[in-house]
RNA sequence: CCGGGUGUAGCGCAGUUGGUAGCGCGCGUGGUUUGGGACCACGAUGCCGGGGGUUCAAGUCCCUCCACUCGGACCA
């Protein structure tokens, strides 16, 4: 039979994948628009996806032994202009209140586009020895900043997230503190989400502001354009000097501490959608599913079937399911479609032969395959099918990223094989500013990351032919 | 910020040379249905994005904000 959709119809990704992922995000009841541009309303459906990975990343911050805190949503600008960098990166998205009632301010307050400027502050108050050291925070809040370009999710002018924020004593530890927390999100984003990520260094150029490292997670979107996915900075001791946090070593000599920041933001959702998402909606991982398995009747006005339903329903949430029932008198077909398009991983169909049989049929969304579960076995067997399809998402998403990685050996070809298939490029690179912004210029690529896991590809910079110091990622950035 | 497109009922849209608002879907009620987006009957719904102007008269023409959307540039 044909299948005429009427309702809720989405653009196909082959089509226009920006439109497509807009349909997405309001058909799939994510998120809709408010009056203010760039302010999105996240609804319950939504909300609860970032909900679910909000609890693993907060168990993960717990687990290591830090400890959450909330800041003010107000900074002086005399605050925020404390460090160089940082004020120049940010102050050209800064938002400023000025009045409060009807009086003008004494100082314009910024409202926080990240808050390491608040911590600073905060800690130069009350670090005062190494006993006082490691500071382990971290915040989940909204943070404000002024985007020119705005999509739900990918870029909004307000965003939720958390910014983690350590103070320590060393150098070395501030640094295992930064690279541990990348592991953090990487282990998120591979184990969670089913999203395969490229570790690796920021350069110079697209650091963090105030940052002496930044380092990454990149992932490859269905469209081939890179995410950057979680970020994890190390300072050194440049605010600390600017903020005057000192400590008393042991060997009692006065010192600045190390500092680290690292956040991951609802963004992520969006690198979710344009992970797994097809042309009939959204996908989503089991493991942050709103809803893992919905149980929909089939023929419920027929004799008991509504009844064998509910008790399948209770015995699926006894299992520590997240699972729902739709007992609406809309169609099979309705209730097939919206449940696809909301991204649920396996949707459980019980009728009238079933229940002559003793089954149930368990569907999944990632390939639509029927498997027909003996009722008494529906405990066992559901959660064995939520993880093939979260592996299954994740080996998908896995053979696209490495599908659509190239190897070139000169800006030209870097620029055919983008123009050509998109994804990522290795090259090898000098590490020149001026490679980048040629690369930027002649490619229309950024640098996405310096790989941790490097490989030699050559001996030269694929940009200016000189010694190349180490092998680079390219591509275009969401 | 620059360029293109858009804004009329919850959603998708029509609305002629300016003449006072329409269709489909959805929604509500009742009934018939149900193995992939059902059907019948009756019913409700409008600051025509906001403000200003031209005109006897503006959804329609002009100005100006605002928002959405697609490209750039910039940024998570």
């Amino acid at each position: 039979m044909a299948k005429e959709k009427k309702v809720e119809q989405i653009t196909d990704m082959e089509v226009d994948f920006a439109q497509w992922f807009t349909d997405v995000c309001t058909k799939a009841e994510l998120v809709d628009y408010s009056g203010i541009k760039g302010c999105f309303i996240m609804r319950p459906y939504g909300y609860a996806i970032w909900e679910n990975i909000q609890q693993i990343l907060d168990g993960m911050f717990k687990r290591d032994g830090h400890e959450n805190v909330s800041m003010p949503m107000l900074i002086p600008e005399s605050l925020l202009q404390k460090e160089k960098d940082h004020v120049e990166g940010f102050a050209p998205e800064c938002a400023w209140v000025t009045v409060g009632g009807s009086e003008e301010l004494p100082e314009r307050l910024c409202i926080r586009p990240t808050s390491e400027t608040l911590f600073c502050d905060h800690w130069s108050h009350i670090v005062h020895s190494w006993r006082d050291l490691p500071m382990l925070y971290n915040q989940w809040c909204s943070v404000l900043r002024w985007e020119k370009t705005t999509r739900p999710f990918l870029r909004g002018r307000e965003f939720l997230w958390q910014e983690g924020h350590t103070l320590h004593a060393t150098e070395e530890e501030a640094r295992a503190e930064t690279l541990h927390q990348l592991e953090v999100y990487a282990d998120v984003c591979e184990n969670y989400l089913a999203m395969p990520v490229i570790k690796g260094n920021k350069t110079d150029k697209e650091k963090f502001a105030g940052a002496e490292n930044t380092y990454t997670i990149e992932c490859m979107m269905h469209d081939k354009k890179a995410l950057q996915s979680g970020t994890s900075h190390f300072f050194g001791d440049g605010f600390a000097r600017q903020f005057d946090i000192t400590f008393t070593d042991k060997d009692n000599k006065q010192k600045y501490p190390m500092q680290t920041s690292w956040g991951m933001s609802t963004r992520i959702i969006g690198g979710i959608i344009m992970t797994h998402g097809d042309n009939n909606g959204l996908v989503l991982p089991p493991r942050i599913a709103p809803i893992q398995v919905v149980v929909v009747p089939v023929a419920q006005h027929k004799e008991g079937v509504t009844e064998k339903a509910q008790a399948l329903f209770e015995t699926i949430k006894a299992a520590g399911i997240r699972a729902k029932i739709d007992l609406s008198d809309n169609s099979l077909g309705w209730k097939c479609a919206q449940y696809e398009m909301k991204g649920v991983p396996v949707r459980v169909e019980l009728g009238p032969k079933d229940i002559e049989n003793g089954v149930c049929m368990a569907v999944r969304r990632d390939n639509g395959e029927k498997i027909s579960v003996k009722l008494e076995e529906v405990t066992q067997r559901l959660p064995e099918i939520l993880d093939a399809v979260q592996q299954g998402l994740y080996d998908k998403a896995k053979r696209n990223l490495d599908e659509h990685t190239y190897v070139a050996h000169s800006i030209e070809e870097a620029k055919e094989l983008q123009e050509k298939n998109g994804g990522f490029i290795k090259t090898m690179w000098c590490g020149d500013l001026q490679c980048e912004l040629d690369m930027k210029e002649k490619a229309g690529m950024s640098s996405r990351c310096i790989p941790f896991k490097q490989e030699n590809l050559g001996e030269v910079c694929a940009c200016c032919g000189k010694p190349a110091k180490t092998m680079i990622y390219w591509g275009v950035a969401y």
